[in-house]
DNA sequence: CATTTGTGTTAAGACTTCGTAAAAGGGTTG
DNA sequence: CAACCCTTTTACGAAGTCTTAACACAAATG
């Protein structure tokens, strides 16, 4: 696309609509020893922030179709990649909501270029110092010889590799968590997507018996998730 | 016959300047089993909040003098309460902004009843996984060797477990937090399930039989459950 | 002591909840 | 647009649970 591939700086994504924006942003970056790749839309940005590639991301938060929140939001499901809202102007709402859905700091739209330069050493440099998971778990969960690694997106069993779906992977990640407590239904869903139970949603139970013929688990007899009739489902050490 | 005095619902709080529409509400949820108090201004709303008695809060945005957002504000600044924001129409705008406010959910005002009770249990649900966190284990309770785990629903009798219903736990469940103190069945069956108490309901008591049964209580000299005969049951420690 | 009222217990069947397969949607990709 | 994958919905049988109804008995009432 537009990006040259060749230098080798450390890698940064900068999303905003606003084009020109973005190649100011470039400008100035590219002689300092950062390598700039651009994007203009949420999608497009969350689908390259999410290559992992990338050392930090600047991302706008007014944009047509898939804002910034949107694409935090998604992002922070399964990434950990240091995140600077882009903001319009002092817009003290966007700052506080972009801050607790996982942004790592935010910027003014007229931000000095000697600014954006410190907030992105503060942000690149804090995400550096932590080591395991500072408030984003990044660490394995095991149950077992059941394994899951959220940063990496993969699950084994044993020594077998598990061939989930995204939805599949979240709600055993969100069971693997709650080990040995009850999650009721809704409280997966929730967990794992942006939807709304209601009482005849039997999406969980579908995606749970997925789950166990994946797992080799049995529902009368489970070895890992066990139903609790009434109320939800748990995950169960099977030592 | 006044059943135990008790009306002690969950209490929450309806700020809403329309008393037509605050009443509404009272009246779908008591019989659920929420204790609603009204208030029709900001003012009197935020400070009544902030008394820190409610477990909810239902917010108008749109009202004369200090809106809606206007007392959100003030209440985050020292209080998590769980609040559902009552919005005009589907005012995208409104959510967004209440959402970045810490509004817990949002309400329209043409709601039903089923989504407003739906909301009201997601969001305080979610105010009551809040502090425990994802691998905290939520309190036992205990009398003597018997033991009930709400988060993993688990109950023991010294080292035998359980099998109880889902039923059969939230009673036990609700005279244990009560231990010494009676019960009404009209209180335990509003505990327990959506249900409304009638005075031929004989429910409560199949199920306390079949409670005593599996604890291998005896009803005319109980260890655990005691009845109290026109009022109710209670739980009393056998030490 | 007869009557009334409240409770214990049981068993039957109405009703829920669950597991799973299959169909239907939705979105993406070549 | 056809083929594919993922997710949700629908459907239905099976299993489990809850309420109801019935009867027995105990406690209060007068």
């Amino acid at each position: 696309m537009d990006d040259a591939g060749s230098e080798t700086g450390r890698p940064l994504l900068v999303v905003d609509d606003d084009r020109k924006l973005g190649g100011l942003i470039r400008d100035y970056l590219a002689p300092l020893g950062w390598e700039v790749t651009l994007r203009h839309t949420g999608n497009e940005g969350l689908d390259e922030a999410l290559t992992g590639d990338y050392e930090a991301m600047i991302l706008d938060v007014m944009m047509p179709g898939m804002d910034g929140f949107d694409v935090l939001r998604e992002l922070r499901k399964t990434s950990t990649l240091p995140v600077l809202m882009l903001t319009a102007m002092g817009e003290e709402a966007d700052r506080i909501v972009g801050l607790e859905m996982g942004a790592d700091d935010y910027l003014p739209k007229t931000f000095s270029s000697r600014e954006l330069l410190a907030r992105l050493r503060a942000v690149t440099r804090r995400a550096a110092e932590r080591p395991a998971g500072d408030d984003v778990e990044t660490g394995d969960l095991t149950v077992a010889e059941l394994r899951l690694n959220e940063s990496t997106h993969v699950a084994a069993m044993g020594d077998t590799t598990l061939e989930l779906t995204a939805l599949e992977f979240a709600i055993l990640a969100a069971l693997m968590k709650a080990k040995g407590r009850v999650k009721s239904r809704e409280a997966l869903l929730e967990d794992v997507s942006e939807r709304r139970f209601d009482v005849f949603d039997r999406s969980i139970d579908v995606h749970v018996s997925q789950l166990r013929r994946k797992l080799g688990d049995d529902a009368k007899n489970p070895r890992f998730i066990q139903t609790v009739r009434g109320v939800g489902y748990k995950l169960i050490d099977p030592s």
